[in-house]
DNA sequence: ATAACCTCCGTACCGCGATACGGAGTCAAG
DNA sequence: CTTGACTCCGTATCGCGGTACGGAGGTTAT
């Protein structure tokens, strides 16, 4: 029985153990009912904070890892398939978003940088005057 | 002489009267020394704060904002680059990650709309759980 | 001139995701 | 059996980008 201590945890899983702590408070994991004065941890501790990491990358907030976590148990495929076209929804605007700035920024960039004369471009588009 | 009022500087320039306040006190506007008890602003103002909304859209924080801001009056094009460019090697960075939780997210959603048996494998995945 | 609305200013609060602090208790090694 | 490292727990603080509140005073339309 691998039985760690918080720290042990939370350098398993790559988290600092205020992080823990701070899932904890939020529900995203149990405290352990320990037996004594010091809280034991599991595999299945590291795997949830695993869980955690993972579905933050795919860009889930705490709040939706929540209900995640809690599908976990539940078996809900539907309701875990809306969370995911939503976020996969989210993600296409978020992309749209930072394509578009990206654009933007790159088309300025090479004017300024070509550009002689006059103000530049950059700021000039951002400042609304005319620059062409 | 256009002279607004804080609520329809705001309202042209499609923010709320809070914000103004709190981007004066951010320093990125300055606050007018009004002639009297009443502060008046002009169209420098409202191009100011849509130089600001720009630049967010354009993924700059705030703080790079009141860099941007300063140089618009230093005609510092060298330092406007170095911004822009580091601007867009992190506008790269984030599509990298959104391009790589969304091929993972549209892939575990068709995985797991088609799949019958066994465990989501959406929630497989983030658990760590062998699901192939 | 009075009601209705706006301005000014400080301060507090929100959501998010953590991170820090500090005192008391616990545990293992020397 | 002490020392040092770790744990527990509450509470505070951070950075970001705002939003909300409330009272005193200014302004405007009727």
């Amino acid at each position: 029985m691998p039985s760690l201590t918080i720290a042990r945890l939370a350098t398993t899983a790559g988290v600092g153990v205020e992080t823990v702590r701070f899932y904890q408070r939020k529900g995203l994991m149990a405290v352990p009912a320990s037996s004594g004065a010091v809280r034991h941890y599991d595999e299945a501790d590291v795997q949830r904070l695993r869980f955690i990491r993972a579905a933050q990358r795919a860009g889930f907030s705490l709040k939706e890892i929540a209900e995640l976590l809690a599908l976990d148990a539940s078996d809900d495929r539907a309701r875990v398939q809306a969370l995911t076209r939503t976020r996969l929804a989210a993600l296409d605007a978020e992309m749209a978003e930072l394509a578009a700035a990206k654009a933007m920024l790159s088309g300025l960039l090479s004017e300024c940088t070509s550009g002689k004369a006059g103000p530049c471009p950059i700021i000039a588009t951002f400042t609304g005057k005319a620059c062409h």
